[in-house]
DNA sequence: CGTGGGTTTGATCCGCATCAACGCAGGTGG
DNA sequence: CCACCTGCGTTGATGCGGATCAAACCCACG
């Protein structure tokens, strides 16, 4: 799954495209669509050649959302998967008393909605206002048959995700809250740009609460947690969402 | 993966068996072995017709442990995969410092050694005395090229595992000790026989610092938690390694 | 019969949750 | 422009669930 629409192209008519049939003279454009996109190289996506861009074209569809945003729900019918192009969401399961667990976090290229059942395992709702890239679940298994490379790719993406969930499970089960706050800090700060000057900070878009739902810790604790790195000097709080990791050693000694 | 030796099919030697060539003349006996394997209809092996079980035979070997066998260590590079044909495992990640959290336990059917990178993710020792087949990542690849069913299966067995490591990951972030015993419980009895009156039971074979471990509980808590639900009526411990089922409605209300 | 690992039970401790209050920013309406 | 409101974040006080420590028990085993 996945493909996208390039950041910087005019936006697309987000209002009910996937009930529209593919339009045979709009197969030129919706193959620039894909060819153009951000995540072009992540997700799904990268497991096609530029010649095979027109079938993901036409079977897919961006959509314009925005924050707060819900897209699928835990146990409706999965009748489709997502890419996301840009953006964030925020993936979690609930309990029947209320209580949530945020089983992960998709940003650009991060593919969501896949299911081992009949129904979604999941609730996804956007943090950010997202663009994501919507493919009916028929569409991805044609593409499957049609390009051995997506099963690969995909097979490759889940094995990943399972992975990530392993290390979550270990996260949960045997770490303090101390360690998990600065484990999680160190993943982020892994997968994003550093600073104009060369120091690692990590972006957080999503409420504390969020944090806490997805380390098992209540967002007091959270901030508790963060006061004592930074007392430590191991970070700085320079916005509510943006820290700089001042000492990644010590993050990783508390790890 | 998969394939397996029926538990009533005389021993095949243990001994470094990978190592041997494709020998042509066995390869009929070999057709034989993953023929009457118990696990035929199970994990990987499910995904091939009687046709390519050959295949099969000929780049997978049967092995024979004890109890606390370690197979394969976390970290180490993934240079087989297993399926376990009888018996049962436990799969384990472990911090610096000792800690460990149990992400698994592999009963018959079940694959496990699939790494999504270099080294393994887990460490995989038997808990009690197995039979599991290894087949080589290399001739797991060329398997899947020349049965594509074999790599749609993996996909499917992989989800499958997703799905329940984040299921895992619910309990282990929102769940009380009640109740992700209850959980543990019943997600067992789902997967059990009933006893031969009918009621339902969970066999346990692992040690309770082991049940512990996967749910995040010292045992020291298990034991007060079980016999906290054998007070409320819902289990009965009828030797140390089983329990029956009294009130499956109380356990769902309790997890 | 003695030994040692796994299990159980009891007593105590501690880490994090819970409850409560306050500060602050963004949005709304006057 | 300001008063008000609302939601998120922070801080402090207190409580509780499960960990830890310690000891007895129960078998399986030699």
């Amino acid at each position: 799954m996945t493909f996208s629409v390039a950041a910087t192209t005019a936006a697309v008519p987000p209002s009910i495209p996937a009930a529209m049939p593919a339009a045979q003279p709009q197969v030129a454009a919706v193959t620039g669509r894909c060819a153009g996109c951000s995540a072009r190289s992540k997700g799904l996506c990268a497991a096609l050649t530029a010649g095979e861009l027109p079938d993901l074209s036409a079977s897919s569809r961006p959509l314009d959302l925005l924050s707060a945003t819900p897209v699928v729900m835990e146990g409706e019918e999965a009748e489709a998967v997502f890419t996301v192009m840009s953006g964030m969401l925020k993936l979690y399961k609930t309990l029947p008393d209320g209580r949530q667990q945020i089983t992960g976090f998709a940003t650009a290229g991060d593919v969501f909605g896949l299911a081992a059942g009949q129904g979604y395992a999941y609730t996804a709702e956007t943090v950010t206002a997202s663009t994501i890239c919507r493919m009916p679940r028929a569409a991805l298994r044609r593409m499957m048959e049609r390009h051995p490379a997506v099963q690969g790719r995909l097979l490759a993406m889940t094995s990943v995700e399972l992975s990530a969930a392993q290390d979550q499970i270990l996260l949960l089960g045997c770490k303090t809250a101390v360690e998990r706050v600065s484990s999680f800090l160190l993943a982020l700060s892994r997968r994003s740009r550093p600073l104009p000057d060369g120091t690692p900070s990590v972006f957080l878009p999503m409420p504390k609460v969020d944090i806490g739902a997805y380390l098992g810790l209540r967002p007091e604790t959270l901030s508790r947690v963060l006061r004592k790195l930074e007392e430590a000097g191991a970070i700085t709080r320079l916005t509510n969402d943006r820290i700089r990791i001042e000492n990644p050693a010590a993050l990783e000694a508390a790890a």
